[in-house]
DNA sequence: GTAATTAGGACTATTTTAGTCCAATATAAG
DNA sequence: CTTATATTGGACTAAAATAGTCCTAATTAC
């Protein structure tokens, strides 16, 4: 099934991270200490977060980065095109004529169908939400390696 | 965004073509060449698909593969998870007192709510549903690699 | 000018994916 | 019984992607 990377596990951590700090500026070092995740690669998601303009930083001496807004206005939509790459429509060549590829763009246009709904579905989910889970049943770790942080699953 | 892998997207071709068959058992070279995917890999997909109860083979002098059952009643989420892999529960050692994992379980609980609105979704779009794409507006190309099949933009 | 911190980007090791190949087994036909 | 056709099981390698790290330049407070 679907997987999120690592890094975007980890993105989302220090998003939630960082939330818990209401406005406060937090340096790339404190993310790190405070998420457990090694400082370099804090860093690295923490550009990102910026570059994509979910987090505000601020350069220099008493520089670090905050949300840029409250998160309950951060979608997991955004969360992860920021994380996991942006939109990327590929365009079809669709010649005149015989198009050998017919049958893909029949599956490509129901993937884009799905994408839909999945998209629906993170739009309703916002960092507000990530930050305070609910007592639902566990069912499936969507981070795409094991060693990722586990997931609790129902103890009977 | 969530990427299907390239096999993924020919393991879903695959069987869309295999629906069009009908009950017709077709071998893995007369699906290798109806779906213009390299026959190793075909055959490699035809093997995951028939050991996750997809399709159904004959061995033998006339043997080959067809649907196991009717397209409307094969889901998106059965394909996904037999061709990317099986739900995996990843159990929490959640040991007594000082858990430094708990920021951690807090957003792995949510990822596990919003991969359940994801499999409502995919749970409600069938193989039927695949081989007849409808109209919407194209938004995103679920497929990882941009080489893979490409999908139809609208074209103004 | 110095210290603290972000910004930009390159690099490498590791992991995963894609694609291929081959022997063993099963089955129909002669 | 032999041959041809076709699946099953699994191993292997190249290519691609991911994870993680490192370093310099630029910015800002003091």
């Amino acid at each position: 099934m679907f997987r999120i990377s690592r890094l975007t596990d980890y993105g989302t951590l220090i998003l939630v991270f960082l939330a818990g700090q209401e406005r406060r500026l937090c340096s790339a070092s404190e993310v790190a200490t405070g998420t457990h995740v090694a400082q370099p690669t804090a860093q690295k998601l923490l550009k990102v977060l910026a570059k994509t303009g979910l987090v505000e930083s601020a350069r220099g001496a008493d520089g670090g980065y905050r949300l840029a807004r409250n998160p309950a206005l951060i979608t997991t939509a955004e969360i992860l095109d920021a994380l996991d790459g942006p939109v990327a429509i590929t365009e079809c060549s669709t010649d005149d004529g015989d198009c050998v590829l017919e049958p893909l763009c029949q599956v490509g246009s129901a993937w884009q169908k799905i994408n839909s709904a999945i998209r629906v579905a993170l739009s309703d989910i916002t960092l507000a939400d990530l930050g305070h889970p609910q007592a639902n049943i566990p069912e499936l770790d969507l981070t795409r390696n094991k060693d990722a942080h586990p997931t609790p699953v129902v103890d009977h």
